[in-house]
RNA sequence: GCGAUCGUAGCUCAGUUGGUUAGAGCGCCGGUUUGUGGUACCGGAGGUCGGGGGUUCGAACCCCCUCGAUCGCCCCA
């Protein structure tokens, strides 16, 4: 551009300045996700972006890669270690203890807003990236988690994004269910262990619920037949399982079961869920949640059930821009003033158009020429032309730019004509 | 953190085995039209070839480093 000796910064890695059309499907997406949430008598929530580094590190595990390597701690100037939030769970079940909102339980809550994760970015997966969020604090009903399920099922149908998505569900059971699963996991992989590939070798000391879930073909090999939840399920986990699919059912929500769909972390239990599209290739998850009993203990407060969800906005807009169903909005109508008097006058015109609803454009300069040429460009279906003459009889030119026809009109009676 | 592919104009890209002043389309600006857009024609601006170093008489092209992007792995709480 020019021969600059300053050179300007760059973007932050992993970040995006988003604008336009692309702008528009992510405004779409959030207040779609607005919309929807009220239905559902939802309570919106404002959190704040940075917390102590503990409400994190302690209700995620020290151990987990989020914790280890991928979070935005910094100390500030007292000392303390802060964290840019990586989540949204942890935050809300702080707020929910530290708030005394145990008092409204069971509370119902949403927000949305950035997150941050030092990660190696990829298709829609950033390190300042936005999530949709809603929870259900302090029930431990299964009809918490259908009614999530079913509002996230309708929030991708209102997007127009349910096409090719489909809902993943799975268990894992209250704690005894999975405590004896994930021991005849350990035990039935350990018997392979020589065939499973480097990463479930180690998953099966740190993590081994996880090995379900791997890519590698030699663990896919393994996983088939090994143990289920299914076999290990009290009879609580399971009625409790039974009453969400029926619910979900109740509800005409379609699902799959997903044996193999897990979450690591032991405060999980009974419900986890993805919804997952076919087209957005490994970062096909578009929204994820499950229950997670036993995290409010893990941050020093009494137990609480709770369950949640949230899902990518950046995942959503894409799909949503691919839809084709987002436009940047058109103007209603074009102003093209012709001289200073007319300018000023035009002000007022713009003023009065607006405050009675209609989408006005109005440039800041150019010959008539280029305001026709803007005006068409802002898909206005009108412009008002007003010049020395028009403005003297109190008049504006109305052109019709599908038509091309115009009439002179007297400015009282614009609106009438416009919205006609 | 690991692997692969890729960085040329605002955007999408071309650029021969290394060989003069690096091109196209779209977009932008101006003109044909000083009161009329969308079409057409004419003209113009715009490039440290991501950055640094090296090889060479000569590098957009070859080599090394670096930054960034994309895709995948790990991870996805």
């Amino acid at each position: 551009m020019s021969k600059q000796t300053i050179p300007t910064p760059k973007a932050i890695r992993g970040t995006q300045d988003i604008f336009g059309l692309e702008a528009e499907a992510f405004g779409h997406v959030v207040e779609t996700f607005e919309r929807v949430r009220k239905l559902y008598r939802f309570r919106r929530v404002e959190m704040p972006v940075f917390e102590k580094t503990t409400v994190f590190s302690r209700s995620l595990g020290e151990t987990t890669d989020v914790v280890s390597k991928e979070m935005y701690s910094f100390e500030d100037r007292g000392g303390e270690s802060l964290t840019l939030r990586p989540e949204f769970t942890a935050g809300l079940a702080r707020a929910y203890l530290t708030n005394g909102w145990q008092q409204h339980a069971p509370l119902k809550i949403a927000t949305h807003g950035a997150l941050f994760r030092y990660e190696r970015p990829q298709k829609g997966r950033y390190r300042q990236f936005h999530q949709i969020d809603a929870e259900v604090i302090g029930a431990a009903e299964p009809q918490a988690d259908v009614e999530l399920l079913v509002m996230a099922d309708q929030l991708l149908r209102e997007l127009g994004i349910a096409d090719g998505v489909t809902l993943n569900l799975n268990t894992l059971g209250d704690a005894p269910s999975r405590e004896a699963w994930r021991e005849a996991l350990i035990r039935y992989f350990r018997r392979y262990e020589a065939d499973l590939s480097d990463e479930s070798k180690e998953r099966l000391e740190k993590n081994p619920l996880r090995i379900l879930d791997s890519k590698d073909p030699r663990d896919k090999a393994l996983t088939q037949t090994a143990p289920q939840i299914d076999e290990y399920l009290t009879d609580e986990a399971q009625d409790f399982f039974g009453k969400v699919t029926a619910g979900l059912d109740a509800a005409g929500v379609a699902w799959v079961r997903a044996p193999a769909l897990v979450r690591g972390l032991d405060y999980y239990r009974h419900t986890a869920f993805e919804f997952i599209t076919d087209r957005l290739g490994a970062q096909g998850t578009v929204l994820g949640g499950g229950r997670y009993d036993g995290l409010l203990e893990a941050l020093g407060g009494p137990a609480t059930p709770a369950v949640g969800w949230a899902a990518g906005i950046e995942r959503l807009a894409m799909l949503v821009a691919d839809a084709r169903t987002i436009t940047e909005p058109a103007a209603d109508v074009a102003i093209v003033p012709m001289g200073a008097a007319a300018e000023a006058a035009c002000l007022g015109l713009a003023a009065t158009l607006r405050r009675g609803g209609l989408t006005v454009d109005m440039g800041y300069r150019g010959n008539m020429k280029k305001r026709m040429s803007r005006a068409n460009e802002s898909g206005a279906r009108f412009a008002l032309i007003v010049g020395d003459e028009e403005l003297a009889a109190g008049e504006a030119t109305v052109k019709n730019l599908a038509t091309g026809t115009q009439e002179r009109m007297a400015l009282h009676a614009i609106p009438a004509h416009i919205a006609a």
